[in-house]
RNA sequence: GCGGAUGUAGCUCAGUUGGUUAGAGCGCUGGUUUGUGGUACCAGAUGUCGUGAGUUCGAGUCUCAUCUUCCGCCCCA
């Protein structure tokens, strides 16, 4: 009895072709991080659990991945935020500060799989750490380049809808709200998932007067351009400090993510936007594809103003966003959005004709010498079956390798798109590659998200 | 943790009130084509019907149990 081949539930495995996507996703991401200048960082999967818990609540402790190994308390990290928090505290005196860090790896989560829901899943995190104080503008930094990265993606048509932790607190206080006020943003944060009315009743289940659900729904309804916001908050007229700041950080994050190069079609003030219960202490973003409400965000992250308190007395306030690259690959691929045809990453196979791989070999050393990726066909059979191995991996050219060749020097690249045919000198055939290369118009990643959704 | 579904070929799925030999499309293999793939035509292979028990002359079909996977809820630090 041989064992059957499988996979745990929730732990994602793909197919060539796939991967192959799934992997330039990651390139767009870390190139984009890196020209922000941001460094990576790779921290252990593995953590001391009193380490990973140190702040943990209930939920943390059902859905962690938690185990005995000798006399040592494990856990497998459930996110990046907390290693990252554990990483600045202990190496603060080797640390440069702000701290721009990023982070793409997996991370492990205990919780019954669902669609987009996964137990092992990348996030692509990046967090600018600041020694005290950070300054506003990263704020706006690090949407801008999440922005960046959806663009570089193929997609155009999301929005970064952004809040104000503290317009939240401020607004709550004057109502008498401060001590609901967690369970007010519990609620809100569904609203767009159940609607105004389940909202309300929710809100009514709370104890709060009709006059106070009123304010509530009103404000956190109120929508439009984002001067129509700000002057909306302005004209509350509200005697609060915290309300004040928010206003005037809300104000100077949305002035710079236009000079940032984010137009004003991608970002909103939405202030039905919570994000968490505790932890984020100021701005706080979500990203959503338009078209897909029912996807959730994808992106998402904000302010908090004490980073480590955990670990140390050292304050460091931060700013981060995360995209959950599973998640987001998974809800693409399910709509049949992704690029998918090739099933190698070489742009040329060579062919050889007959058993001398000799010149083969030589003609692939070139290619490989010359910077173009080659894959080399070893296998001896039909010749018809070989181009067809060539046609199933999506491979764009294919290097004929025959007696002619051999005796002439010569390449015979076929084009597998055209189906076109050229006899090249060797010595020419890197520069003909990079010629081809360069006429055909670069491939989005993601197709375009225009079909309506119900 | 609570609730609802699902399981038949590699994949997506048909399969009548229980009836004798288990079906399609796609994919796969080979051929038409021995230095040229995709399209077309022809041929072929592939199943413990999730698993175990029960009812029955007879179970893919009915009953029970069990496992798997999926979808809601909770939660999302």
């Amino acid at each position: 009895m041989k064992t059957t081949p499988r996979t745990l539930s929730g732990f994602m495995e793909l197919l060539p072709a796939e991967q192959l996507v799934f992997n330039q996703i990651l390139d767009v991401i870390r190139d984009s991080f890196e020209s922000y200048g941001f460094v990576p960082l790779d921290t252990p999967v593995l953590e001391y659990a009193d380490v990973l818990l140190a702040k943990a609540g209930g939920e943390t402790e059902k859905q962690i991945y938690r185990f005995q190994k000798g006399d040592s308390d494990l856990c497998m990290r459930f996110d990046l935020t907390v290693p990252l928090s554990r990483y600045v505290a202990q190496h603060q005196n080797d640390i440069t500060f702000p701290f721009r860090r990023y982070q793409i790896a997996k991370s492990y989560r205990g919780e019954r799989p669902q669609k987009g829901r996964f137990r092992e899943f990348y996030q692509a995190d990046i967090d600018i750490i600041g020694n005290e104080r950070l300054s506003i503008i990263h704020d706006a930094e690090v949407p801008a380049i999440m922005y960046g990265i959806l663009r570089r993606l193929g997609l155009n048509r999301f929005r970064i809808k952004m809040n104000n932790r503290k317009l939240l607190n401020g607004f709550y206080q004057p109502l008498g709200l401060t001590k609901k006020a967690t369970d007010i943003l519990r609620i809100i944060d569904k609203f767009d998932k159940i609607g105004v009315d389940a909202v309300q009743d929710c809100l009514v289940d709370l104890s709060l007067s009709d006059d106070q659900i009123q304010s509530v729904l009103s404000f956190v309804q109120t929508s439009g351009t984002t001067d129509q916001v700000l002057s909306y908050l302005k004209g509350l007229n509200i005697q609060n400090e915290s309300f004040q700041t928010a206003i005037s950080e809300l104000e100077t994050v949305a002035n710079a993510l236009k000079t940032l190069g984010v137009p004003e079609t991608h970002y909103q003030i939405d202030l039905k936007i919570t994000r968490g219960l505790d932890y984020y202490t100021g701005t706080v973003y979500e990203t959503y594809v338009e078209g897909h409400p029912n996807w959730g965000a994808i992106c998402s992250g904000g302010r908090y103003d004490n980073l480590a308190e955990n670990y140390t007395d050292r304050k460091m306030p931060g700013i981060g966003m995360s995209l959950g690259v599973t998640r987001f690959f998974d809800l693409l691929r399910g709509e049949g959005l992704l690029n998918f045809g090739k099933m190698t990453s070489a742009e040329v196979l060579v062919l050889p004709m007959d058993e001398d791989m000799s010149y083969a070999c030589q003609v692939a050393t070139v290619l490989r010498q010359g910077g173009i990726k080659t894959e080399l066909y070893g296998a001896t059979t039909k010749f018809k079956n070989k181009m067809n191995y060539a046609n199933k991996i999506g491979v764009p050219f294919v290097a004929i390798i025959g007696e002619d060749e051999r005796q002439n020097n010569l390449v015979s690249l076929k084009d597998m798109v055209s189906g076109n045919q050229t006899s090249i000198p060797l010595s020419d055939v890197v520069k003909f590659v990079f010629q081809k290369r360069s006429e055909q118009p670069e491939q989005p990643i993601i197709l375009e998200v225009s079909r309506t959704s119900k």
